[in-house]
DNA sequence: TGATTTTTCAAACGTATGTTTAAAACATAT
DNA sequence: ATATGTTTTAAACATACGTTTGAAAAATCA
């Protein structure tokens, strides 16, 4: 081989070994192990095991970015003034995920995976690096759903957006693990297309439910307004 | 002193210190000096760290799942024979999360926390352990959100009932950075009954959403095979 | 009181981690 | 072929962890 491909092999490990058992969970013994390379391979290369992680990270970030803007840029494009609506938007984005070139049949899922972990485990360094790295994107997608959810407070918005990434991060995080249940459960095989299909609609009607202001609070009775 | 604290000073120091940085990142040593107790005494009164981990949720979770039950007892009283709405029992499951008595202020951040970790966090164990110490209440709430979305098939309440745990799970475990980020960028307090009270109008929107495959693609472009 | 059990304590153990070192192997270009 | 820069290697390093030990201290009970 003319040039090495240490790199792309330690980081193929690392992303599966991360996708499988988390960050701290995955040592640096197991990754080079799994990838046929020296341990001081990865300090060499990478200089540290945090390095190493958002490499991972950005190795299927940059593209994906690049993807998710393109798909804005089509979206403003073909309902031209017009804001896109919540739908459009959450579907662009999903998409865009779906769409990407795979490393594997696991890609995809180790893709969510990778991306529930990095809000869920939270690596400090990580939280920094993918917001100085990708706040574009992200802050062109928070201005989307602003636009499309117009008659929401400023406040409304905040909570609402997270109770979404809350759901998306934790399904997708687990995404493998709740398609076997299912499948043991109920002889039901998923791919994860179907998910984000059956994620979206469940996101955009929660964005769009009823004031929440208005929903009575219980007083010492269970006595509930119907919804 | 009659009788020993030890052990109490253990659970309080584990819990804010579990609630704060998670459970792999916090060591016995972090846990038995802020406790200002010896370092074995850890492994002498719980016999390991494991072990540890588990009895701080049972501390909580025993009370709570008590509260839920006679919660759940009265709301199928108050409606005989009618099943409860979605919205009343997702009422009654975050009511009884909130009136739960409180060992500090922190309390409920701290409770809600440790069940979002509970979830994130997969310790093989501690999910053993709550699935068979607690699998009665659980499944008594799985039952009344069946009856609570007769109109959903099996698999598409899987899937929504998989979103809500995510939603709820995810802002809970970040409740108090999610607060804070809010207090400073747009000058509103919050309290975790607010987050609370948003979240059930989300959720119970989500949950009753069109059905998935019904729901139009965007525009021109974005049209996908049906699954 | 004295005997016995329970609890505390300092110290050490064994293991695993991320990282560094310095020499060897390799590739490249003069 | 020789010299130069890069990559790989085995070994060690320093540190942190959960756990165990055995004796001291405290509490309990006869």
């Amino acid at each position: 081989m003319a040039q090495s491909d240490t790199v792309d092999r330690i980081l193929d490990a690392a992303e599966e070994l991360f996708a499988d058992r988390g960050f701290a969970e995955t040592s640096l013994r197991m990754i080079t192990s799994r990838a046929k390379v020296n341990l001081a391979a990865v300090n060499y290369h990478f200089g540290s095991k945090k390095s190493l992680i958002q490499a991972v990270f950005a190795r299927f970030l940059t593209p994906f970015s690049a993807t998710a803007q393109a798909a804005f840029d089509d979206l403003e494009k073909s309902c031209d003034g017009k804001a896109p609506t919540l739908n459009q938007t959450l579907r662009a984005l999903t998409d865009s995920a779906v769409r990407m070139p795979q490393r594997s049949e696991r890609g995809i899922a180790i893709f969510m995976r990778l991306l529930g972990l990095a809000y869920t485990q939270s690596q400090g360094h990580l939280r920094k690096f993918l917001e100085q790295e990708y706040s574009e994107p992200f802050s062109r997608f928070m201005g989307l759903l602003k636009e499309a959810t117009p008659e929401l407070s400023a406040v409304d918005r905040y909570w609402r957006i997270q109770f979404m990434l809350g759901a998306t991060a934790f399904t997708m995080s687990s995404n493998e693990a709740l398609r076997d249940i299912l499948a043991n459960k109920m002889g039901v095989e998923t791919s994860v297309q179907e998910i984000a299909a059956r994620l979206v609609p469940f996101l955009a009607a929660g964005m769009q439910a009823k004031d929440p202001m208005l929903t009575p609070m219980p007083c010492d009775q269970k006595s509930l307004a119907v919804l």
